[in-house]
RNA sequence: GUGGGCGUAGCUCAGCUGGUUAGAGCUCUGGAUUGUGAUUCCAGAGGUCGUGGGUUCGAGUCCCAUCGUCCACCCCA
């Protein structure tokens, strides 16, 4: 029985790394075009943070979790997300006590599911975080940086869905209002909204059945428990993205499968991936930290499904940086063989960035070259026994810019230099 | 957890109502061209037909189980 990877836990091949280290570079420059410090984080945390963060009752932590105990009986996690992480260690190192924090954070996240198409039990976020404003400007922030990281990487077609929860005063109430409004009509629920009733009644206003469609017609709406600072908030948030020209719509319906969120909530959809078609999604979370054991802070922030990111440009096929080789050496012979690999070097320090690939491993010239071909390299460069006789190396195009050409050894560096802009 | 599709060469797949030795394309290796790739031609390598059981004279093909995978539901990035 052959080993294999873990159900829902992939791998990514050098021919798909490319697109990882693309979305990571903008992403890592984006992040600091608007002044967010990068947070490196443990993949494991204790359980309880996860139960007390995200919240008991949620699917993620009910069942989703990877759950279990440590050789010391420590009940830990692997994270579920990256939220509750952040916020544990910006706590546990002050740094959200009187003061703003602008962090992001990146790497692998873990939910036990059923993987489909952009699902996985082990994907990858990036997140974003900023605490300490109150003021919806900071709402508008967060949403702008995703917006300025679909522009960097020419990803178009999404659409952003915003709403806002309130303060969970009037989320309490509404959620009260709400629950007593559908045990009076629990009978006509169907089996779905019946079970969501008590677990995530909001949801149930989503119901595509007509005969509970019929009853939430008449539910109490969330928008008429909302205080006025709630809506002058929501109001702001609206005018802030209309000022910078980022297209929403309102969709009242919107609820995170997450308990800590408050105010503004808001995602990332587009129609091209599926039935998975959330790639970034987000909100306020104003009471987070102090539940949390902290100080009493405000924070807002994003996750981004970076699998979801990645599908989504290959289906809208954005140009990636590649990281193909950009010269291949091929050499033969007993004094070719050791001038090019002391060229390969001199021209490895001589351009830091020069992707260059030393033939090695023998091969007859005609199989050098396929290999110097597939991999991409854009110039070959020959070194053989005439070559290495008179102190010369040939420059070979693979790339149809005329035919190859002999140059002094001492030459090729401005050779490749110049041709290759390095 | 529920439902459906699919598991045949490294990859993408064909294989009829069960019937000799399981095929193609791509890839790979070698040759045509003593040292010139991508095009062309020739040759070669590469298979427990996911696994286990059953039916049958005979199973890649039918049945059962199991594992894997994909898609969808639930929920979510």
């Amino acid at each position: 029985m052959k080993i294999q990877s873990v159900r829902g836990m992939n791998d990514v091949l050098p021919a798909d790394s490319a697109a990882w280290q693309h979305v990571h570079a903008v992403a890592a420059q984006v992040f600091a075009a608007y002044g967010y410090g990068e947070l490196r984080l443990p993949v494991v945390e204790r359980t309880e943070l996860f139960k007390r963060a995200v919240g008991e009752v949620t699917d993620v932590v009910e069942k989703e979790m990877y759950s279990f105990e440590d050789r010391g009986g420590e009940a830990l996690s692997l994270r579920p997300e990256l939220t509750a992480g952040v916020v544990r260690a910006g706590i546990e190192h002050g740094i959200l006590f009187n003061q703003q924090q602008r962090v992001w954070c990146t790497g692998p996240v873990f939910r036990y599911e059923r993987p489909q198409a952009g699902r996985y039990r082990q994907f990858h976020q990036l997140d974003v975080e900023a605490f300490g404003i109150a003021t919806p400007d900071a709402d508008v922030e967060v949403i702008a940086i995703a917006a300025q990281l679909w522009k960097r990487l020419g990803l178009s077609g999404f659409e952003l869905q915003i709403n806002t929860l309130g303060t969970p005063g009037c989320r309490a109430k509404h959620r009260a209002a709400l629950i007593a409004y559908l045990e009076q009509h629990e009978a006509g629920l169907d089996e779905d909204a019946q079970r969501r009733l008590h677990s995530n009644p909001l949801r149930v206003l989503d119901s595509k059945v007509p005969a509970t469609q019929a009853i939430v017609e008449g539910a109490p709406k969330l928008l008429d428990y909302l205080d006025e600072a709630s809506i002058a908030h929501f109001d702001a948030v609206k005018a802030g993205l209309d000022a910078l020209g980022i297209a929403f719509r309102v969709n009242p319906r919107l609820v995170r499968g997450l308990d800590y969120y408050t105010h503004t909530v808001f995602e990332w959809v587009t129609d091209q991936l599926g039935a998975q078609g959330t790639v970034c999604a987000g909100g306020r979370y104003d009471g987070l930290v102090e539940q949390l054991g902290g100080p009493k802070t405000t924070g807002v922030g994003f996750g981004l499904g970076i699998e979801r990111l990645i599908l989504l440009m290959g289906v809208q096929q954005v140009a990636v940086t590649s990281n193909a080789p950009q010269v291949y050496i091929c050499r033969m012979g007993a004094a070719a063989e050791v001038q090019a690999l002391q060229l390969a070097e001199a021209l490895r320090d001589q351009f830091p960035t020069l992707r260059l690939v030393l033939n090695a491993g023998g091969g007859s010239l005609k199989s050098q070259l396929k290999r110097a071909d597939q991999s991409g390299a854009r110039y070959a460069l020959v070194i053989g026994d005439d070559e290495a006789a008179a102190g010369s190396v040939q420059v070979k195009s693979l790339r149809g810019e005329g035919d190859a050409f002999p140059c002094p050894r001492s030459d090729v560096a401005a050779e490749l230099g110049s041709r290759l802009a390095l």
